[in-house]
DNA sequence: CCCGGCGGGCGAAACGATTCGCTCTACCAT
DNA sequence: ATGGTAGAGCGAATCGTTTCGCCCGCCGGG
């Protein structure tokens, strides 16, 4: 594999001038033209550890998720990897794993520039120590309490509000919430911002009938079953959030309930789900994409400037309300 | 940071006997707790880059996908990231882009040790090249004509069959099929599979009822609408492909058809959907956590040893057929 | 008693870029 | 003419490891 040094032999050129023209220094047109001639000849290309060692950067962030396996968490990757590709950043996957930290240590020890993350509590330790050796770190999706940093997240009250809006528009009175974990910042949000709109709709939330819970489709199911059964049942229902509006249709299915003739259903994140379901689901999404696209570009800024920031940016995008199908008038 | 030399100070080492000890050689006791006990003291770590400017490893290995907007690559990454972090190994993402080649090349340009890839067209010349340089590369999902490579794919024909003989058992004589892009290897596997498994089991394929297209939801969606307003239509239909089975879905919402009594379906890649359609989805699946596992292995057993082997391995796993509801007797 | 071999350790030279001072030229203004 | 300055190039040191060749001391066998 060819090096400077080759270049330095077809070009006459020194080292040092070499090693500007790739860094995008000024080099007489005549030596430019010297230099990428001898580079497609030699089929030269840098060499990324030597410049690494060097300059102490890597060029790549590391994204962390808490698992593989939502499709939310991989458009980021997706958007961020386009996004941070165009900047010559690579991208780094790494998701959550047993030992809390090791995922960020992983990272680390490769020497990300900087982390992208969807943080889980385990890793709130890990990313403390990240953070105050001065990587710059954006979150996703969700704050952390007690970690100060950029970050990019959904804008969840005002999806709650969207949801109940668009119920109390269509009548219903007696609304029903799965609001999953509790100890997520997010799903915290979320049920606070449902309550809020029910009370700014003058609609009173029955106590048992926002319902907090694992965000699993095995506790959306339990859930919905358990209002299904119910000797009287609230006339909609909100899940907000994916794995627990899957949980919810499955329920659905299961007791033959009329949708939304018996029961209204607004999703949450289910583009896909929303387009195969009879009716289609009406539900909140997210501006995945531009998600990602505004932490690549945070953490870009924090590449490229301010290495210490004393100011942090949450940027907070809105959510959009899908309407579909699922939701009529109450029934009876 | 602390280096080798932090840690011979504290020490009285030398960077050799050190470089020995972070490398599995032979170390006294007595030296082995000090350089630890030194290391834990600095909070060092070993530079990946020093190491890999010298040894020409990044420990690091490329997964190449078309697009990151599929379950079933982002299973592959996990699967790999899971198994290849177990050695201490990371992956870099890379999503194809516009200009073939372009991702490639990115990925060579990152040093990685080794790629594995659900490869396009477009990417055929750039992991050409790659190979040559002798470059490790595992395909998944499919083979690339003219590429000679490791690979793990699915036995496409057996996944055709299982659908043609649950079909045929069910009763159903006529049955369509949606066969995609036939310049891809796995669509043409799977279509001459199809073939196959209908002659075999005594049917006919009418030939206009066995469509080709693109490998898009909205292809997917025409062809069955197609299919659906003809005069005599098919009993069944079997969707080889994740996206042509939501596209299918959605026609046959549309048209409110009831499944399956006037019509059968057989899905592909759907666990997801499966659950939440009503009925539930029979389907096609892959064992797409086993695929990845098999991508990493292959591609680790290439990064240690053989470096330059005249045998490929083709790993060909078992499709399996997920019964639900969405396949009954045919209809009148 | 001596010799061969081996486990452990050491010094120093890579690996391939970046960067800090300098030097040299050419040109403009005074 | 002359000093000043900006543009371009150069040499050499440096980043933190690995690795090659060599040395030392110890042990057991002949």
């Amino acid at each position: 594999m060819a090096t400077y040094k080759d270049l330095r032999a077809r070009t006459g050129l020194s080292l040092a001038t070499i090693s500007k023209y790739y860094n995008g220094g000024n080099v007489l047109e005549e030596n430019r033209v010297a230099i990428e001639r001898a580079a497609l000849g030699l089929g030269y290309r840098v060499n990324g550890f030597a410049r690494s060692l060097r300059t102490k950067k890597s060029r790549t962030i590391g994204v962390l998720l808490p698992k593989l396996d939502n499709e939310f968490h991989l458009t980021v990757i997706a958007g961020a990897e386009a996004a941070l590709r165009l900047h010559g950043i690579s991208v780094l996957v790494c998701a959550g794993s047993d030992t809390p930290g090791a995922a960020v240590e992983f990272l680390l020890s490769k020497m990300v520039d900087g982390i992208i993350a969807v943080p889980t509590e385990h890793d709130r330790d890990a990313l403390q120590t990240a953070v105050s050796r001065g990587v710059p770190l954006v979150l996703v999706d969700r704050l952390l309490d007690g970690l100060a940093s950029d970050a990019v997240v959904l804008d969840n009250e005002l999806a709650a509000r969207q949801a109940v809006e668009h119920l109390a528009a269509a009548g219903h009175i007696r609304i029903a919430a799965l609001v999953g974990d509790q100890k997520s910042w997010t799903m915290r949000k979320r049920r606070s911002g449902f309550l809020a709109a029910m009370s700014h709709a003058g609609l009173a939330a029955h106590p048992n009938e926002v319902i907090a819970g694992p965000l699993t489709v095995a506790a959306g199911r339990a859930e919905v079953n358990r209002l299904l059964v119910a000797p009287s049942r609230p006339s909609a229902v909100v899940c907000f959030n994916y794995e627990l509006t899957v949980g919810a249709l499955i329920a659905i299915n299961e007791h033959g309930i009329a949708v939304p003739e018996e029961l209204s259903v607004v999703g949450f994140d289910s583009v896909e789900l929303a387009q195969v379901t009879r009716p289609r689901l009406s539900m909140i999404t997210q501006p995945t994409a531009q998600i990602a696209a505004q932490a690549a570009a945070l953490i870009y800024a924090r590449l490229s400037v301010d290495p210490s920031p004393r100011m942090h940016t949450v940027v907070t995008l809105a959510s959009e309300f899908v309407p579909g199908g699922s939701v009529g008038p109450p029934g009876e």
